[in-house]
DNA sequence: ATTAGCAGTCACCCCTAGCGAGTGCTAATC
DNA sequence: GATTAGCACTCGCTAGGGGTGACTGCTAAT
């Protein structure tokens, strides 16, 4: 294999079109098709020529001796470089954008838009907004719910509610944890969170000497309470039926989705703070990032390939995408996956 | 296929030997291995006399001429009511019980329940909490979103806390909020969410003329904020890629559960209203529930078994359990349904 | 009622042969 | 020098056939 950038056009043209019609009948391409529809006047020895120097690069493979090409990681990673660069718009913006508008919460939110990812897309979809330092908090609020524990709500900026429940060293009264709530308001409304827990824990400090009672205990329930914003409830992810299709599609499928496979992705799945890590290792910048097969740094992931788009609404950064076969639609995935990504960031700066 | 329920002792001895001993080894079962295994000293010419009139009854039968036999749905029936009536009590109970405890809210102990359950039985399982007449407002708290949005949060009893936005007409101030939450709160707090519901109307019917401007936006929050506790939210389901042991274990298995039937049960997963309906169908009373392949109303569940139990705290009625394939291990099943089923009434009362 | 014995069925495995799609290579052509 | 026609070759796929073994159902003897 050598380097596989420097390509001439032709080869180029071959490349794509024998990737995009290996993606539409998923069947190896043949020399001869590929002769007829590319559109150059070759023939099918010319065709072979290109065909051969294509796979020395390690861009095509042939399953066995007298069969077609089919793409290869890398072949698909050119493909792929090759859309971005001449990017479509989803026309039916409009219409997912206002559907988006009616979720309440940011939870709410992240389940329509992996619903809707996966409709459009059909295929897996996720939406993930991981845990950020640029969330602020906005409103506490205490109840007591028996002896020993009190239900801590937090909602931060983003309409980002959380709940939790504390088990405490002792009961509260009821007219205390609400006094106990507006302190905390009063004091670190619109800090981040992280920051909120840290000027509490230095308050906890400073004020260690004074004996407050109330203020003490109002400081300890913020701090637990603010502890743990869970990565896992914001990720969310449905669809998971679409990946059956690629397994049912070429009956007997010499793809190598079969069920091992698929089990495999679907314990990672389960798993959610594994896909977590697996996403936040991915996106760094903002935009549209493709992982393709072997790419994956998880050997589970290597059947499949990876779309996805992170936004910003300058609050807060999330990330969207789907997960499918290797032999995925990309054009239409990546216009999917971009489209959906901007619509959410414009909905979440509305707010 | 005549009636099922007249058999001698010997015939019940055989079928539930065969079934037993199919549910391990998931190949047909013969007449000689019967013979040798069933205890009764009888030739393997007698054990077909027996199972051809086992087939007779559709309790059993052969895939092809020359193959043993396999349970049918009715079978498996007969077998499984055999054991309802010798039920063991789950072993480890008590570590169960103390790890379930540690949840917060009850949507916290679903999560954790439909965990354990999946793990424990190595199948699919879910949670459920139907939403209930019984349960009783506990505390509302009214935070303001932003000019047009308002987040309601409210505490029932059992630790269930649920959250909505909504949108309003006008702009409410933070202090206007506290009071309007004060003041439902003094009012209704005990009553059931439904009567709750009843009692605001009733309400605002009665203060119409009042004209306390602060007042009525209270009870119209609070009215619209008790309208939906979203039944999708208390459905938690875990342990999916379970299923795909099933179809990977027999090798080139000539069960019915497909790909095909796979997919559709995922789907059937996914829409989790079509769950919810589907078990709020079957369990009616407390305790164990079985339904067994074809005695499923919905065609794609038919490759499938799913083994229930509901409990019940006196304040609130719940479901959980387990689906595999009709092929499943019934006696483990069972036995783990119905422990973690009590641990969460105790769980569960003990709040 | 039970059983031994026997004939019959049928999935499974393995082998073979033929087909056809598609290739690589070579020699002729533009 | 690039392109192409032609040809030999490879190899997956399918169909068919024979052998094997695991069962069964039936019948006649116990």
């Amino acid at each position: 294999m050598t380097m596989a950038a420097d390509l001439t056009d032709r080869q180029r043209r071959i490349l794509a079109r024998l990737v995009s019609e290996y993606i539409e009948q998923g069947e190896p391409v043949s020399s001869s098709w590929l002769a007829e529809h590319s559109g150059l006047g070759l023939s099918s020895a010319t065709v072979r020529n290109i065909l051969a120097r294509l796979e020395e690069q390690g861009l095509v493979r042939q399953p066995h001796t007298s069969a077609g090409r089919t793409p290869t990681d890398a072949g698909y990673r050119l493909y792929v470089d090759w859309l971005l660069n001449a990017r479509r718009r989803l026309k039916s913006a409009d219409g997912l954008e206002t559907r988006l508008r009616r979720s309440g919460t940011v939870t709410d939110l992240l389940e329509n838009v992996s619903h809707e990812l996966a409709m459009a897309s059909q295929q897996i979809a996720f939406a993930m907004t991981p845990a950020s330092q640029t969330v602020r908090l906005r409103h506490i609020t205490f109840v007591s719910l028996d002896s020993r524990r009190v239900l801590v709500t937090v909602v931060a900026t983003g309409n980002q509610v959380t709940h939790k429940v504390i088990d405490t060293p002792e009961e509260y009264e009821m007219a205390a944890l609400e006094q106990a709530a507006q302190y905390i308001n009063a004091e670190f409304a619109g800090l981040t969170l992280h920051e909120a827990r840290e000027a509490i824990v230095a308050r906890m400090h400073e004020e260690r000497m004074i004996y407050d009672v109330l203020l003490t205990r109002a400081l300890q329930l913020a701090q637990t309470g603010l502890d743990e914003v869970t990565p896992e409830e914001t990720l969310h992810v449905q669809g998971a039926s679409f990946l059956f299709e690629g397994a049912l599609g070429s009956s007997v499928d010499r793809e190598h989705v079969t069920l091992e496979t698929l089990r495999a992705l679907f314990k990672l799945l389960e798993e959610k703070h594994r896909l977590v890590e697996l996403l936040t290792s991915y996106i760094e910048a903002d935009g549209l990032t493709v992982v393709i097969g072997s790419e994956h740094t998880s050997p589970d992931m290597h059947p499949f390939s990876l779309v996805a788009s992170s936004f910003n609404d300058g609050q807060r950064t999330g990330t969207v995408g789907v997960i499918g076969p290797t032999r995925m639609r990309y054009q239409r995935a990546i216009t999917v996956v971009d489209g959906v990504s901007q619509a959410v960031a414009r909905v979440l700066e509305g707010n």
